[in-house]
RNA sequence: GCGCGCUUAGCUCAGUGGUAGAGCAUUACCUUCACACGGUAGGGGUCGCAGGUUCGAAACCUGCAGCGCGCACCA
């Protein structure tokens, strides 16, 4: 390492060594390896996507797990790929084939599509690969999977038709949320609710008997005011009121009617049906049928979407509601579609108890066709389906004339219009709720009626016991102490292979401390409380809609074909079919009869007009069984033409990537894996059910493994979010391109600076600042080996064993130091706490070594005593080979270059460090032995600390004395005990001064010197006629009365018998302790005054 | 509505009962021979509020407030 650049330059680094690394398969896991396993499986990023902080952030993570991991002597597997992403990546070709060649995807069919999305792959589907590789992730590219890969695309299959016979997946006909954009069902996973702002809409429709003929007997207060259509509209008033002429008249009726109300209120109001007797609050209650001046009734409606009241067949009640209860039974004339005739709108009040009367008017439409509750309740009124809304979001001719073409939201405008022109309409209200939102298109979805396919979720039970739940056991501390003691050497070279790592054992401890040790949870979250809101989930967990409507994702593979009555010509197929089923093939069928299907508990109609055949036979096959395949469509029989969800292939992302469902050498090595790192947005999408799927596949009635769960450990970031607490988006364009800050500042910079950010648990704000500090870190251990480099032997050759004989109080105070970074740097990795991790390294680099021991270090190297100088560079090569070891798995690249660099491969064994650092062994702690050889005691630790906080005092003297900083300035020293020449050198060069004149106890200072002490003596300034008298009394005043407030608090406290005799011993000493300390810099700073006179 | 988290220096955050901390920002000074991507020294806090437990509370308990997130949801 001659001729080193005086600044860091990552750039001609990063891919020098990334490229070694690769060329030297420094990634590649072998299972045949004796060396026990690590693994983690990576969360696969979209094939689509590009590099964002969230993915540096994670990949950071694994990558420092992964290389810390190797350094312990494991085996490691860092399993890398992407996934097809079936709604993005489809969307994103579409979009493509539509700017490039004006083209759908209908227009080139879905084989010919399929080969663009292929194409699109082959193109640009490892650009994120190759983002990841710039960032240093330590992958195993030999084993990148894809979800679509021919292997993987197997296993999806399997799968499928493997719960098909279990019964577990079924087809049925369900309310959906359905995005009308993609055009597909979704899962509720995929459906966000936000707040939106709309109007909830007071309207009032007739209620009639079910002939149509005016409802007799009945009370009702006066009709309220409605809103009058707006003027001016000549071909809107014509139009709907004009077929309607009984709406028409309801609409003459509101004004007089208003007037009426006056003059029956006048004589005492009309109450509402059984409001008497209620209490006040039903009075007060909204609602409540309304009589006209002609005797009619009236309901009054609240509701959001006016548009779907063409859609509604029935109104519902509750049934102990006073005010309505008695209409059950009765009908009401729905007011759209307007032209139809009065007796086609006819629909019936039911009552039904989902019917909260609290809420609106506590009258309910019901529409079955477009809402999940109203779907419910239709179900259970055995209620007709009206669909008014079509896939794409536009209302249908069965919403009406005016309505019909229109988009879901026009529509809605228009409906209230209309309803204003009738003369119903009464009210309408901002009002602001939840609406669901298609994640991917951000779009309001549509609760739609459709046939999808379904997955009653596995192994539910066993996923939810695994997961420790915070409280259930104590957390023990982790062994890294424990294991780590028993290091051999100062420099170590060589690693013992433990079975288990720390996080592991630490597990292991907590089951064994609970009673029934086989039954419980082996599983961790980091941090823990996610086991809640994981375990919240499983116990309301809803079967999932596992279809999707694209052409991009794994076919489901069921081939199926329908028959009419008396055509039973299925018999002689199921005998061939069952034949190969017999001789091992993975089949099963299903006969479907939807006229006579038992409902089971689910919602599927009898009677569908529109599956108007009588038997079905769907057959589930493993794609690769052609002859079965070609057999079924000789007979007729054709492939369902949806795809899977995409998360229906990552669930099984842990075993699939690994040879399942062979038995593989990798499986049997590498799973289950060690650690997951995700987000906790993906905890339903992705981690609930990758457990669920490794308890149904891994488990031992399937998989002769010793345990089914897919990892041990998983560690959930926080979400990056811009320094503002916004989260990053492309729409904010608040997103960096990491890849830029790679380029600017270095890719150790980038993983230095959102590591450091990155509190455990909690969300990252992140500033481009944290990036520079991650720079300027990586130029600070450039230079300090710059300077060891400047200062020793120039040809990279490093120094020799460290005499203990020689080491000043500094080395021992260094390595004291050092020994205390390497104990909290590995518990915090042990303990997933990566930002503490960080700190400490930085505390330890930047302000013990540099700042001090560096500094000090120049007393030696400026003096004259080759032996000590030579000792020094022991020291200075144990503690940066140390340092840098520490450093790797966080800063890859710079740590690699200066490990070669500085020489410190060189008498490695080559797997052990002498080929690359990735494979050094991880810096232990001392044990007592070394720590009595090198003669580590607190003596030693003390004269060092109490040198460094005399150099404090004395550089402090000298600013408050105003004193030029360049002038190097005479100090005496009166040290209270003992001091070597080589302490007092020391504080010279820290002190900068020009001398330290060291003096007897018996010296007495000039009136006036300045001056300051500490345990380890008095330090004078002697600046004859320089001091302003004043001035100084002054600042030692001030210095006197800060001391007596400190001394007074501890007086206080030691007066109060209460703490002498309750407090610890050990809290007792400590105070009285400082109490003398205190009283001793008090004494001194008297004693400075009174010399002044 | 249910659940979770947060509230400490201007900012971002550490701090599990015993002398309130770090980094950044800021102020002053310094290009002294590893590093100005640097050094030295400083200023800056009623630890969200109110009670309680304790000899002692930023920390533990209770309540409240504000912010954020997740789940559920009423038309």
């Amino acid at each position: 390492m001659n001729e080193i650049p005086k600044a860091y330059e990552p750039q001609s680094v990063e891919d020098k060594w990334y490229d070694f690394w690769l060329k030297q398969g420094c990634f590649t896991a072998d299972p045949k390896s004796a060396k026990p396993a690590y693994s983690i499986v990576i969360p696969p990023p979209n094939v689509t996507g590009m590099l964002h902080m969230g993915h540096v952030l994670n990949n950071t993570i694994q990558d420092i797990l992964s290389r810390k991991a190797r350094m312990d002597g494991k085996e490691v597997l860092w399993l890398p790929g992407t996934d097809h992403a079936g709604i993005a990546t489809q969307v994103m070709v579409e979009k493509q084939l539509k700017k490039e060649e004006k083209k759908s995807r209908h227009d080139l069919g879905r084989e010919e599509f399929l080969k663009r999305v292929w194409a699109w792959k082959e193109k640009h589907g490892d650009i994120i690969i190759n983002q990841l590789k710039k960032l240093g992730c330590s992958c195993d590219w030999t084993r990148e999977r894809f979800t679509m890969d021919p292997e993987y695309s197997r296993c999806v299959q399997k799968v499928f038709v493997e719960l098909y016979k279990k019964g577990l997946i079924y087809r049925g006909k369900r309310m959906v949320n359905w995005c009308p954009v993609s055009q597909t069902a979704l899962s509720d996973e995929e459906v966000e609710m936000k707040p939106q702002k709309g109007f909830m809409y007071h309207f009032r429709v007739e209620a009639v008997e079910a002939d149509g003929s005016p409802v007799k007997g009945v009370s009702g207060r006066p009709l309220t005011p409605a809103l009058s259509p707006k003027g001016g509209e000549g071909e809107k008033s014509s139009a709907p009121s004009a077929t309607d002429s009984s709406a028409a008249n309801a609409a003459s009726n509101v004004s007089k009617s208003a007037g009426a109300s006056k003059a029956s209120t006048a004589s005492g109001p009309l109450s509402p049906i059984g409001g008497e007797g209620q209490g006040e609050g039903a009075d007060e209650r909204k609602g409540g049928p309304e009589i006209d001046s002609q005797g009619r009734i009236w309901l009054t409606i609240a509701t959001t979407r006016p548009e779907t009241i063409p859609g509604d067949t029935a109104v519902a009640v509750n049934p102990k509601d006073p005010r309505y209860a008695h209409l059950i039974g009765k009908h009401i004339v729905r007011p759209l579609p307007a032209e139809l005739p009065r007796e086609q709108k006819l629909i019936p009040i039911i009552g039904d108890e989902h019917v909260d009367f609290e809420f609106g008017t506590g009258v309910l439409k019901v529409t079955p066709a477009h809402d999940k509750a109203d779907f419910d309740i239709g179900t259970r009124h055995k209620l007709p389906l009206i669909e008014v809304i079509n896939a794409d979001g536009t209302m249908n001719t069965l919403a009406g004339g005016p309505l019909a073409g229109l988009d879901r939201f026009k529509a809605r405008k228009v409906a209230v219009e209309i309803l204003t022109e009738q003369g119903v309409m009464i009210e309408a209200k901002p009002y602001e709720n939840n609406v669901g939102f298609s994640q991917r298109a951000d779009v309001p979805i549509e609760p739609r009626l459709s046939e999808q396919w379904f997955l009653k979720y596995p192994a539910v039970e066993q996923s939810k016991a695994c997961v420790e739940q915070e409280g259930m056991g104590s957390a023990p501390a982790p062994g890294a102490g424990a294991s780590a003691l028993a290091g051999d050497s100062g420099r170590v070279t060589s690693f013992d292979a433990h079975g288990k790592s720390a996080r592991l054992t630490a597990t292991d401890g907590a089951s064994v401390a609970a009673p029934e040790a086989g039954a419980l949870p082996k599983m961790r979250f980091h941090p823990q409380r996610w086991a809640k809101v994981y375990d919240h989930w499983l116990t309301n967990i809803q079967d999932w809609c596992i279809s999707r409507q694209l052409w991009w994702g794994h076919r489901i593979p069921v081939w199926s074909k329908k028959a009419n009555e008396g055509d039973s010509g299925f018999t002689s197929l199921q005998n061939q079919l069952n034949a190969f089923k017999q001789n091992g093939s993975l089949i099963h069928m299903n006969l479907y009869t939807p006229h006579a299907r038992n409902e089971g508990g689910t919602n599927v109609l009898k009677h569908d007009p529109q599956e108007n055949y009588f038997v079905r036979l769907d057959v589930a096959v493993d794609p690769t069984e052609e002859k079965i395949i070609s057999l079924l469509e000789q007979n007729g029989f054709t492939q369902d033409p949806d795809v899977l969800d995409t998360w229906f292939s990552s669930w099984l992302w842990p075993f699939a990537t690994m040879g399942w469902p062979e038995q593989t050498e990798t499986l049997k090595k590498f799973y289950p894996t060690t650690d997951l790192v995700t987000g906790p947005d993906i905890i339903f999408f992705w981690v609930a059910r990758m457990i669920m799927a490794g308890y149904e596949f891994m488990g031992e009635k399937q998989f002769a493994l010793p345990d089914a769960m897919p990892f041990q450990n998983v560690y959930f970031t926080g979400i990056i979010r811009d320094k503002q607490g916004r989260k990053m988006s492309k729409t904010l364009g608040n997103s960096p391109d990491p890849l830029v800050l790679i380029a600017q500042y270095g890719a150790d910079a980038l993983r230095f600076g959102t590591m450091r950010s990155a509190p455990l648990g909690q969300d990252v704000l992140f500033d481009e600042k944290d990036v520079e500090l991650g720079r300027n870190f990586c130029n600070k251990l450039w230079n300090a080996c710059r300077f060891r480099q400047m200062v020793g032997s120039a040809d990279g050759q490093t120094e020799g064993e460290i005499n203990p004989a020689l080491l000043t109080s500094d080395d021992k105070w260094i390595l004291v130091r050092l020994d205390l970074a390497i104990r909290e740097v590995s518990e915090a990795l042990n303990t997933y706490n990566f930002a503490t991790a960080v700190q400490t390294l930085y505390r330890f680099f930047w302000s013990e070594y540099c700042d001090w021991y560096v500094e000090a270090s120049k007393a030696a190297f400026f003096g004259s005593d080759d032996a000590l100088m030579a000792n020094k560079l022991a020291v200075i090569d144990f503690v940066l080979g140390n340092t840098i070891r520490l450093f790797h798995p966080f800063l890859p690249f710079i740590t690699e270059e200066l490990w070669h660099g500085m020489g410190y491969s060189k008498e490695l064994p080559e797997n052990l460090g002498g080929k690359t650092i990735m494979f050094a062994a991880w810096p232990k702690p001392f044990n007592a032995e070394e720590k009595e050889y090198f003669g580590l005691d607190d003596v030693a630790d003390k004269i060092a600390a109490a040198k460094y906080e005399l150099v404090g005092l004395g550089r402090n003297l000298r600013r408050e004395l105003k004193l030029d900083p360049a002038k190097k300035l005479k100090f005496i020293l009166k040290p209270a005990g003992e001091l070597a020449t080589a302490e007092v050198e020391v504080l010279k060069i820290l002190l900068n001064a020009e001398a330290v004149g060291v003096v007897a106890q018996n010296w007495t200072p000039a009136k006036g010197t300045p001056s300051a002490a500490n345990a380890l003596g008095e330090i004078f300034l002697p600046l004859e006629g320089l001091i302003d008298i004043g001035a100084e009394k002054v600042r030692l005043t001030k210095e006197a009365e800060k001391i007596q407030s400190e001394i007074s608090k501890v007086e206080q406290k030691l007066a109060n018998p209460n703490f002498t005799t309750k407090v610890p011993p050990a809290v007792l000493a400590e105070h009285e302790q400082r109490l003398v300390e205190w009283r001793t810099k008090l004494a001194h700073t008297q004693s400075s005054l009174e010399v002044l006179g």
